[in-house]
DNA sequence: GAGTGGTCTAGACCACGAC
DNA sequence: TCGTGGTCTAGACCACTCG
């Protein structure tokens, strides 16, 4: 089971390079070029191992690295398989313009068809609660808030989750606090209720996940998140809603446009 | 050397969970809860191999976890540390607006200046250059551009390196295409050249550093990118710049405005 | 020099997936 | 059953930092 020589290259001996990264060199540069494509299986441990006259450690060093890169994805028992780079969905900063709203539809469900992909919603779940400090200071300092927490699915994979916060005196009583809150989402419910929406601000970073956010997102080593923070404002220049929300940083691609005035 | 009982747990033998996974709990659970804060030295290997009673890669296992989480980061001869936040720069979505050219300042310098933080660029490289496939596409296909490359710093750090693209028929011959390019930056003179500008795209994405982009920004691991792909367009609808930025994503928070319209 | 993390070896046994 | 990766051990030597 000798690799195709050529393939990989050799080890140098005088490189100052640990032998480990050498490795992980070899292999990225194959994946690069192509010689390994989207999904394909790498050389397994032990062919890594006997092609190189290396520990095994040492091989599973090279690979780790690969992993952290977000280049390749070890599956128990089957291989390590170069990652394979999930469609993307384009975010545009019109998805909560008022005409998405009165056609009846959710800014998230208005991009799924629009991409012509199924999309799903579970894990729903509404209460009401004390605010973080951070939320309480975005919303004016409300004592409690209406949490409303899901996660959404594109095509069966979980892809973002998140919660939106509203003080309570504006939520409690309408649809807004129901599991259901009807055609065009909260906001068009805001609309209704006398919030006529003014504007959105959103705060975009990006950071490694949590352990509990791999878990929600099944997210692969070496993807990070993309936490979005959006406040909506009231043309009284309130603001009725924040919404916090996690996305798998290779699920997406975020589109804003900017003024030059 | 025993570290204080009750710092840090004790091993679950009963449980299903590997030992470095419970390790790394521990640890991260400790910084959670402020019992190590930021700049804190973990105990070294030696201390949670003696604790746990376990080989040295198991522990080592356990803190490359937290280093691919972001949470900790390693200096060779001195220990592991939790990993300290660097303070980020807000970055604003009217941060192109023309009066802040107007003063004859660059919107780097705009936003450095409002921080009371030093700004440094340096690697300025210009050139042309035969564009991508990409950049070609966005702006309009021309045969060549002119490249300007650049590396920014703040307080002695590099956070972000970009490179502007503009079509060689609007960039050549100007000041655009000299290494300084006067106060305001090429947008300032852009509008001089009556291509008066209208508004600018960004999309951007959150992904893993390549190696490249580790030196560049001197990113410590468990620190992802965001990499922002801006197109400027003038009053005429034709694209006439495309910037290409690779940020450290512990440097930075972008805000952006949304319409409710 | 003492303590730290970085690299590497040569094994072992286990859990999972495919045939 | 066999090949795969997952976990773990018990060492070794090295490079770096600090006092």
């Amino acid at each position: 089971m000798a690799l195709p020589s050529g393939l990989l290259g050799t080890l140098d001996p005088t490189s100052d390079r640990a032998v480990f990264r050498q490795i992980a060199d070899h292999l990225r540069e194959s994946i690069d070029k192509g010689r390994f494509r989207e999904g394909d299986k790498l050389p397994s441990e032990t062919e890594l191992v006997e092609h190189y006259g290396v520990s095994r450690m040492t091989v599973r060093n090279a690979l780790s690295i690969l992993q952290g890169e977000g280049l390749a994805v070890s599956e128990h028992g089957r291989g390590v398989f170069v990652r394979p780079r999930p469609p993307v969905r384009r975010l545009a900063s019109d998805r909560f313009a008022r005409r998405h709203r009165d056609q009846g539809k959710s800014a998230f469900t208005v991009e799924a068809e629009a991409a012509g992909v199924h999309s799903e919603v579970d894990g729903l779940e509404v209460k009401e609660e004390k605010p973080s400090q951070d939320v309480s200071a975005r919303l004016g300092s409300p004592r409690k808030v209406l949490a409303r927490r899901r996660r959404y699915l594109i095509d069966g994979r979980p892809v973002e989750f998140a919660t939106s916060y509203l003080p309570l005196d504006i939520a409690r009583g309408t649809q807004i606090a129901e599991p259901n809150p009807g055609p065009g989402g909260i906001y068009a419910r805001l609309e209704e209720n006398g919030h006529r929406l003014d504007h959105f601000d959103e705060e975009i970073r990006a950071r490694m996940p949590s352990p509990q956010e791999v878990r929600m997102l099944h997210l692969a080593t070496g993807v990070p998140v993309i936490h979005l923070i959006r406040t909506a404002y009231d043309t009284e220049g309130r603001a009725v809603e924040v919404c916090d929300t996690v996305m798998a940083a290779d699920a997406f691609v975020l589109a804003y446009q900017l003024p030059a005035t």
